[in-house]
RNA sequence: UGGGGCGUCGUCAAGCGGUAAGACACAAGCCUUUGGAGCUUGCAUUCCCAGGUUCGAAUCCUGGCGCCCCAGCCA
């Protein structure tokens, strides 16, 4: 292409989308323009079955699968599932549902590491008759103190150099279950000098007689990852493997396995994986809050993992979103809570039925309203989506309003209800002030109030103008549900930065559950089932929680709105 | 002189020798029957630092500095 005879060409230079492609894409389009693996684009999402997946694994989803969607290519899900101590199915039955709830198909391509244990036995009998890989009778200790360290070079095994036949002998009876675990391991035979420790003799099998849950007891011999993962790879022709940055310098130890096996040779890339401020992203840590209860379980709404932000309320496209915009790179990175909430917040602004819900009720009387009166009042569903269409709204002589808006006294910019003052229900009248009765002990108990019967549906027909537009539920009508409140898991930006003789569960935050009972929501959500999402108006998306039983709704507040007024008060 | 990476706005992130995109956050204003949403405007004379090459450098070279990862029979 010359650049110059199309430079004049403005039309279609400003139609051109100037698509600027991270470093992977960009690698992956050189590939294709040069015809690597014959133009194909085949990657994998290769999860360890030891926990739940998070935010961050979706950033890995969204990144392999949307390459394979957007190159034409395929993706598979393969489970690296080489330790049988710390895996399990239901593992893998939850990270299949999520990878799914995400909006992710890898159609017929499920695999497992395990799928590969005979033909990976066979790679290392390969080795050893090459001379490559050796039978250690190294205890665990041993091997770590021959390993050397990151400056000194290792020293070898007094065993690396058996002969051939006798590695294939043990190493076969190693397979029989001769030996005890742990007592020999086979290791590639390749440089106890190097710079890289991953090159100092990796260990390829131990020797571990556990139960998996795929092989059950046909092995006593598992294949370390580092000998599975590339290899597995390889199997499959995946073309491009994508993974975090911490593999990095495992990339030539694989490189070495390909080499020696002679086998199909992806291409490794590493990212950097996500982190996000107020959050714990390490699957270590997040066993840790489950196993000792600081959190109610894999799924608690509180949690970064896939299942948590789905009962929390979060959407597959919200979360897609996120990873789209967060882009991919090299370099370590904190991305902003503040953008993961943008992104539920956009979405949920376009597709949430809004509905009237009052968190912490206060008595309102409407003092020269008929008694027994009750009118079904028109409310807009969505306005952001004229085709969600209308309701109807029932209201009566008492009702019940936000406690925070009315204020006896209020400060300077507080524009809601308080003493004289007239106000805009949503959808209903204006109302005024009249009258404010306590208790014993000085707390508000109810309100009293006029209303104008002109501004029926909220406009008065004289134009006058109101501040405050707030919600309201007839007391009548409402039903009583429960809502739980939630706010950031831990108090501290970075929660893993701790004092000395701190511990990063010190920054957990005490108050990220509120749990308030006696809310009362409208009447037309008592047919509103688990999942199902709303928007409460003037306070958040809300969800209703599996918690939920025929006679009490519980909901769980997805994400505030955006709060000009908690802002204002905060400078206050 | 152990090896491997990375350093562009408060946070992500474009940029690939031609004179700093965009997003979030933040700020100001408009609009508003959600103090929601939306809209407008502002927000890096400068790219970790110092030299050098060049008419011209965030981009090239040299030397520093800083940060991250690696010494599981975990993944």
């Amino acid at each position: 292409m010359n650049d110059h005879k199309h430079k004049s060409d403005k039309p279609e230079a400003a139609t051109e989308a100037p698509v600027s492609l991270d470093f992977i894409r960009a690698i992956i389009t050189e590939d294709i323009t040069n015809n690597k693996n014959g133009g194909r684009v085949h990657t994998r999402f290769p999860p360890e079955p030891n926990g739940y997946l998070h935010i961050g694994h979706a950033k890995s989803i969204c990144l392999n699968f949307g390459l394979a969607r957007q190159y034409g290519g395929l993706c598979n899900l393969r489970f690296d599932d080489t330790n049988p101590t710390k895996e399990e199915s239901h593992y893998v039955e939850s990270i299949q549902k999520d990878v799914r709830w995400l909006g992710f198909d890898w159609e017929d391509r499920l695999f497992y590491a395990s799928d590969y244990y005979d033909q990976l036995h066979e790679f290392a009998l390969k080795l050893i008759r090459d001379g490559k890989a050796y039978v250690d009778d190294l205890s665990a200790d041993e091997i770590r103190e021959y390993r050397g360290t990151l400056t000194e070079p290792g020293t070898p095994s007094p065993y690396r150099d058996r002969p051939v036949e006798e590695n294939l002998d043990l190493f076969g009876r190693m397979r029989a279950g001769e030996f005890p675990d742990g007592s020999r391991v086979l290791r590639a035979k390749i440089d106890m000098a190097s710079g890289n420790v991953n090159l100092r003799d990796p260990v390829l099998y131990r020797i571990l007689r556990a139960t998996h849950h795929r092989t059950g007891d046909k092995w006593c011999i598992y294949p370390m990852y580092d000998w599975a993962h590339g290899q597995s790879d390889s199997i499959e022709g995946i073309t491009h493997s994508i993974c975090t940055l911490e593999f990095e310098d495992h990339r030539p130890l694989y490189d070495w396995f390909i080499e020696q096996l002679g086998i199909h040779h992806p291409q490794q890339i590493e990212f950097a994986p996500l982190n996000l401020s107020y959050t714990v992203l390490s699957k270590r840590k997040l066993l840790q809050l489950v196993k000792e209860k600081h959190i109610g379980g894999w799924d608690d709404p509180r949690m970064p993992t896939i299942s948590g932000l789905r009962r929390r309320g979060y959407t597959p496209s919200a979360i897609r979103n996120f990873c789209d915009r967060i882009g991919v790179a090299k370099r370590d990175s904190t991305v902003d809570v503040a953008l993961l909430e943008h992104c539920l917040r956009e979405d949920l602004n376009k597709s949430s039925a809004r509905v009237m819900g009052v968190l912490r009720p206060l008595k309102v009387v409407i003092d020269n309203y008929p008694k027994g009166q009750v009118e079904e009042l028109e409310a807009v569903n969505n306005p952001e989506d004229p085709s969600a269409g209308i309701r109807k709204v029932p209201f009566s002589r008492e009702l019940f309003i936000e406690r925070e808006d009315f204020m006896e006294d209020p400060p300077k910019k507080f524009y809601r209800l308080s003493p004289g003052r007239e106000v805009r229900l949503r959808y209903a009248y204006f109302i005024t002030c009249t009258d404010v009765i306590k208790n014993a002990d000085g707390e508000i108990v109810e309100l009293h109030c006029t209303y104008d019967p002109a501004t029926r549906g909220g406009d008065s027909p004289d134009g006058r103008k109101v501040k405050a537009t707030m919600h309201w539920v007839s007391a009548a009508h409402a039903r009583e549900v429960e809502v739980r409140l939630y706010d950031y898991l831990f108090t501290k930006e970075d929660p893993l930065a701790v004092a000395d003789g701190e511990n990063w569960l010190d920054n957990l935050n005490p108050g990220s559950l509120e749990v308030v009972a006696g809310c009362r929501v409208e009447p037309a959500l008592a047919v509103a089932k688990a999942g199902d999402r709303f928007q409460f108006e003037r306070l958040g998306y809300f969800c209703v929680d599996p918690d939920s039983t025929p006679g009490k709704l519980v909901f769980n507040r997805t994400v505030t709105l955006r709060d000009t007024w908690a802002k204002i008060q905060q400078k206050q």
